[in-house]
DNA sequence: TCACATTTGTCCGTATGTATC
DNA sequence: AGATACATACGGACAAATGTG
């Protein structure tokens, strides 16, 4: 019987200055006293707050930074803004730990159509008309950067995000987000998409979400294995 | 016939000094130049080195650690040391984005049995005998947790990243990683697990290895999907 | 167009706590 | 116990960016 120490007992105060100054920072996001696009004091002003050095205020500000919390802008009215959203944040260290690990392409395209399918199944049951048209939305964004004569990988990418908002699951969401970050690595860094096969992917989104409009669950499921087969294809044969 | 400026051209000079160092020493983690385990130079010599001030490389270094490339010691033969895993601190973004945005954690649990259910297709295709082995040394560590008269909650958390590892596919490992952190910190806030709660689960968990060792497919996804029922209402329970 | 004020970004000097030898 | 080497932290100073009058 012996008594779980290591839960009962924490440290009484080893934890950094600047950490407790973004963990109290971090917590008046979280309970809604700071509300997104709030300005936040100056880095002097928020040091004479706390009663630390401006040092310790400036890496809390970067561990902020980096997790999303904030935006920083110099000069005069600027300062730290608290963030609408932290999903794009959640990207860099799923990123970082992916090519850290040296995942390979081919086992995050495989995870991918795995989790999709699954999402696409909440999606059927769940979208509604906002949904369709949003998705919708993002074919005539695609379309348009098509005929501009620049590729729709960006956009066809997005299609992706917006499919799994879909799915009423924001569990969903970032889970997509990280791994379509990426597919939007490899492109920036490897890829160049030729238009025809963004205009062949777009056909098939517009397909998928006719049949996700219809309801019709065989044949979105059979759609959307197709599409995936298809960017398997084009990321595999351009990662050469 | 409008060209594409936003990828073509980028910011000439817009980058910050402690950006500019993170990025380095990322690359040269990435690159392997840098190896886990391996040390890096103190704060005075990587200012020196980079022919920055220190607190540049001091805000860099806080990015590191935030990523999980770094930890930091005080002291002789003390600071920085490159990580030999990115999976732990991986966890802490999801999190932030998770309570950021106020997910349920209803959505958080059904999109993690539909992510564990792809994640087993997976380990029954491809586990090995370590894998196995694996799974066992987490039962026996579990039951030993359970016998000193504590909760195995961690432990039971724990078969999960188990199970997502033995699929061979570190891309699972890393989106699991990150949803049951969620639970994790459920538990350390809120949740009080009895320990018949603890055994049920862990008697669970020990027929669905048993069925994997044996690739009953079948009944393995039927144990899962059990367990699965279990750990939501455990869960739900102790949420009012 | 031109200062001016504010705020971030950056560097330096110094002091303290901490861990190792 | 003392010396050493490092991260941690504070304060002052100046440069760069940026909005305002």
């Amino acid at each position: 019987m012996v008594p779980d120490y290591t839960t009962l007992i924490e440290p009484v105060k080893n934890r950094r200055t600047f950490e407790e100054v973004s963990d109290k920072l971090k917590e008046l996001v979280f309970n809604g006293t700071l509300k997104p696009g709030q300005q936040l004091p100056s880095e002097q002003a928020l040091a004479r707050l706390f009663a630390v050095g401006r040092q310790s205020v400036r890496e809390a500000l970067r561990i902020l930074e980096l997790s999303g919390f904030i935006k920083t802008r110099a000069g005069t009215r600027g300062g730290a803004v608290i963030e609408g959203t932290m999903l794009s944040k959640m990207t860099g260290p799923f990123l970082d730990t992916f090519k850290f690990h040296k995942v390979s392409l081919e086992d995050c395209i495989n995870a991918r159509k795995a989790i999709e399918m699954s999402v696409l199944e909440f999606v059927i049951r769940s979208a509604d008309d906002t949904d369709i048209e949003n998705l919708r939305e993002n074919l005539v964004r695609a379309k348009s950067r098509l005929a501009s004569g620049n590729s729709a990988y960006e956009e066809n990418i997005d299609f992706h995000r917006v499919l799994a908002r879909a799915s009423k699951n924001y569990t969903f969401c970032i889970v997509m987000e990280s791994i379509m970050a990426v597919f939007a690595d490899f492109k920036s860094r490897a890829l160049d998409v030729r238009t025809e096969q963004s205009k062949k992917i777009i056909e098939g989104h517009e397909a998928l979400v006719n049949a996700i409009a219809a309801k019709k669950k065989k044949l979105a499921i059979e759609l959307l294995e197709k599409d995936l087969a298809n960017a398997k294809m084009i990321v595999l044969v351009n990662s050469e």
